[in-house]
DNA sequence: CCTGAATTTAGCGTATAAGAAACTTAATTT
DNA sequence: AAATTAAGTTTCTTATACGCTAAATTCAGG
C-alpha cells in the first residue's frame, strides 16, 4: 500500500517528476508562477478553487486526482444481505400529500428504493407542483384507486391490482380518488438521498412538510 | 434531474438548502467561519485546497461533489415514457415453481423489472434448485404467507404486508405456506433478459417449464 | 576547483482568503 | 409597536496566496 499521502505538493511533485517536467514546464502548461508551484510542491502553502481547477486542466488529469481520495467507490454489490420489513414497519415520512414508509432501510446501499405511501391529497391544486426525480418508478396499487397525473400523458386511473411504471424525470403526482385515501407501493430505481432531496423545491422549502423535522429520524407505523 | 450546477457557491447554497442548513450550521459542521461561508455562497470569494477538504468533509460529500464533474449518469432515460398494466395484464411464464406474470413489459429498458407471482412449490425438494441472478431483488407479499429461504440466511416466513430485500446474487427461494398459493409482488434491479435467462439451467434448458412457449408471447391473466 | 546554465527556492509586495464582530432583515414574542 | 431572536450580509483586520524578482542550489563541461 502506497502512502497515500495527505497533501496536494506530493501529489503534485509525484506527477511531476514521473514525467520528467521541470517546474517551468508545468508553469507553461498551467499559468501558474514557478514559484507558487514550488511552494506548493513543499508544502509551504495551499492553492485556492481556481487554481486548483487550473492546475488540474494544465496537466490534464481529472480534478479528483489531485485530491488524495481513492475511490473506495461503488460496491454495489449487497454481497449476500438480506432485510426484512414487517407490515407496518419502516421509516416514516409524512408530507401533505403522502405519508412514506421507507422499507427495508437498515440496508443502505439499495439500487432500489421500495416505499410504501398512503396518499392524502385529491386535487391536482391540493397537490401543487409536480414531482420529479432521477431514476425510473414502478407502482403497485395496493388499496383504493388513485389518477397518476404526468408531465406529458394524460390522467390515468389505477385501482387496486394495477401498476404503472415510469420515468420518474418525467413530472408526476398521484391524487386519491377512493373515498379512503390510496395505498400504493412505490418502488424506485435511485438513491434515497435524492428522492428525499426531490421532496425540497427549487427555494429550499420542503414542500408541504407536516412537520419540521430536521432530520428527525421516526421509526413508525403507516397502519398497525 | 438535478440541477447542474456552475461554481462551488451554486453547489453549497443548493446542498445547505436541501438540508435545511443555515449557515451556522455548516460552519459548526465544518470549521469554517459563517462570513466565509457567505461569501462563498455568493460566489464573492473561493476557498483554498485545505478549506475546501475541511468543507468536504464535514459536510460528509465527496470532494468531487465540489467540483462541477458530473457524475457519468449512467441511467438508461426513459425520456418522459409510461406504461400501465391493469390487473391481471402482463406476459405470462409459467414454471413449476412459479407463476410468472411480467408485468409494463411494453417498455424494455427499465431498470427494475416487476414481476406478479404465484407460488406454487411448498417443499423445497419440491422446489429444487436455488435461483440466483444479478442485481437486487425487492419482494412484497400481497397475499397469503410464503417461507424465503436463502442461501446464507434461516428461512423466514413474510405474511400479506411484509416484504424483504436482498442481493439476489445469494440463492432464493419462496415456498407457499398459506392454504392458497401466496401472490407476491417481485421487483428486480436488472435486465429481463437476465432474470429470464436465470431460469435457464447451465445446459440450456429451461427447468420445470411447464408449457415450452418458446417466446410464445401471452398476455394473460392470473386471477381476473 | 571553477564557470555558467538550468532548475529550484526564498524574499517581498499586492491581492485575496478567512475569521470576528458589527450590521441588516425578517420573523416572533412581549 | 418595541423587544427578542434568528438568519444572513457587510465591514474590518489578520493571515495567506500568488507572482515578480532575486538568491540559492544543482549539474554540466572545462
Amino acid at each position: 500500500m502506497t502512502d497515500q499521502k495527505t497533501g496536494l505538493g506530493d501529489f503534485l511533485r509525484d506527477i511531476r517528476v514521473r514525467n520528467h517536467w521541470t517546474l517551468l514546464e508545468v508553469s507553461e502548461m498551467t499559468g501558474l508562477a514557478v514559484s507558487t508551484l514550488s511552494k506548493v510542491e513543499n508544502n509551504q502553502m495551499s492553492l485556492t478553487y481556481d487554481r486548483l481547477v487550473q492546475l488540474a486542466a494544465g496537466l490534464g488529469v481529472d480534478i479528483v486526482e489531485l485530491f488524495g481520495t481513492r475511490p473506495v467507490e461503488s460496491t454495489p454489490s449487497l454481497l449476500g444481505r438480506r432485510a426484512i420489513s414487517r407490515q407496518g414497519e419502516g421509516r416514516l415520512i409524512q408530507t401533505g400529500n403522502y405519508d412514506y414508509l421507507y422499507l427495508c432501510t437498515e440496508i443502505s446501499k439499495k439500487s432500489m428504493v421500495p416505499i410504501l405511501a398512503v396518499l392524502h391529497a385529491r386535487t391536482i391544486e391540493e397537490f401543487g407542483e409536480f414531482v420529479h426525480h432521477d431514476g425510473q418508478e414502478y407502482t403497485y396499487v395496493v388499496e383504493g384507486a388513485l389518477e397518476l397525473h404526468t408531465e406529458h400523458y394524460e390522467p390515468a386511473m389505477l385501482k387496486a391490482g394495477d401498476s404503472v411504471y415510469f420515468d420518474a424525470s418525467m413530472g408526476h403526482a398521484y391524487l386519491s380518488v377512493s373515498e379512503s385515501p390510496a395505498r400504493i407501493l412505490c418502488v424506485c430505481s435511485t438513491s434515497e438521498k435524492e428522492l428525499i432531496n426531490s421532496l425540497v423545491g427549487a427555494d429550499g422549502e420542503i414542500s408541504n412538510l407536516k412537520k419540521k423535522s430536521k432530520s428527525r429520524r421516526k421509526t413508525s407505523t403507516i397502519r398497525k
